[in-house]
DNA sequence: GCTGGAAACTTCGTACACGATTCTGCTAGC
DNA sequence: GCTAGCAGAATCGTGTACGAAGTTTCCAGC
């Protein structure tokens, strides 16, 4: 074998297949556009208008919608089309924590007893750079800030060691990613409070302060959207 | 409103929505396929062959393959094709029972303290039904005894009453859904034991037993696969 | 004001063109 | 003679365009 090789089959190596097709782009923009509620919830997606709009044909936006369906973001009706989800009702909302409650303390135990470095080290980094955004403005960076909110859990999961459970808590704050909560300045600051609170019982391998930070961060977070919706 | 109503309209309210189309036919045919092996692990899935021996256009089968990856019953590599998902290998079992037994027992303990009487007429009607299979024989219906698995733990989370719980749970359940374990004679009758003695304490309103009686169950369960696996 | 039905619109399915990938077989070099 | 490398062809997935099927809307008629 050559050392020698084309630019084409460099790309090919250093990315195993991220081989984006048109599909996954116009999933993305969907993505953001639904999880920002610049499509707002209930809108009905007209699959032509959507295709035109994108410059492509209707099939990649069917096959993005397709997906975003799986992921809950909109909802489908045989022969009557695409329509974003409706917001959650409270009902709902209270079961998705609920079952956070079910897993994540233990992912934030698991944590703590891990002995990786480059957990903690990660989890650092997404606190740091929220802390940079509160200091801006909570409003401004809402988005920016849900982003991170979803990446600390995600983080903590997979610091825990279970790859089932990390897709599946991905899948469940996918769910709950328009309720940013990150509206109001308060809240925004109280959050970001507790996480650190967790992230230090990691840190310290505090099993036991994890799991019942992460319990505390729960409930006090059902309770702060609860109190946006009603 | 009129009391009269056309047959069409009948018919409108008592399916709510199952107005199917051809991608889903397509679906739960290659669904019972993977599940069943009939379509072997591993098996690269051609799609204009799929779409011919099925009389049907390659857009449904496009359709139903990707709402079968969002299963993780096959997988998909863009520009080359769609595979049937190879069998899960020793650790990711232990991780789907991992998951499980968080949220299990405490489905367990919450259909036990339950009032409805509905539920636990629900769970008798499938352990009748099964131990009925079990006494003809186990391999024979093998298929069936997996599907009445499935339908006996998601019946009990359905009776805990958090409908966003007991999806991911059927979510987890699908993907196990290949290792029915009752190709073993011994495995199905004891795994079918202690879902009666689970259907007693919950019938008993011993939460207590219940909760237990789950955990149990899952760990041998995992041993059980693991004997199989290994 | 209500019913019935037809037109308009949207989605669903089919057929085909394009492009990427993979396989085959040939050639060059050892 | 054998292997590595490469070009061409066959294969298969992706995207486009169009026709078929179903739903919604609107208007005429009672």
């Amino acid at each position: 074998m050559t050392e020698q090789m084309t630019p084409r089959e460099e790309l090919t190596l250093l990315r195993p297949a991220p081989r984006r097709m048109l599909a996954d782009e116009v999933y993305e923009i969907l993505r953001e556009s639904l999880i920002s509620q610049r499509i707002p919830p209930g809108a009905r997606l007209n699959l032509d208008r959507l295709a035109r709009e994108l410059h492509v044909s209707n099939t990649p936006v069917r096959q993005a919608l397709s997906r975003l369906e799986a992921d809950g973001l909109v909802q489908k009706e045989p022969y009557v089309g695409f329509t974003a989800s409706p917001l959650l009702d409270s009902r709902t909302i209270e079961q998705l924590y609920d079952l956070r409650l079910l897993i994540e303390p233990t992912n934030a135990e698991r944590a703590a007893s891990a002995v990786a470095r480059e957990g903690v080290d990660e989890l650092t980094a997404i606190c740091v750079g929220a802390d940079a955004l509160l200091a801006e403005s909570s409003a401004e960076h809402a988005e920016a800030l849900g982003a991170a909110d979803m990446e600390f859990h995600v983080s903590i999961a997979r610091s825990a060691g279970n790859d089932v459970i990390t897709a599946h808590l991905h899948e469940v704050l996918t769910q709950m990613s328009r309720y940013t909560l990150y509206t109001s300045d308060d809240a925004a600051h109280l959050a970001w409070a507790e996480h650190r609170t967790i992230l230090d019982a990691i840190d310290a391998s505090d099993s036991g302060a994890a799991t019942e930070a992460m319990r505390q961060h729960l409930r006090r977070g059902l309770h702060r959207v609860q109190d946006l919706v009603n």
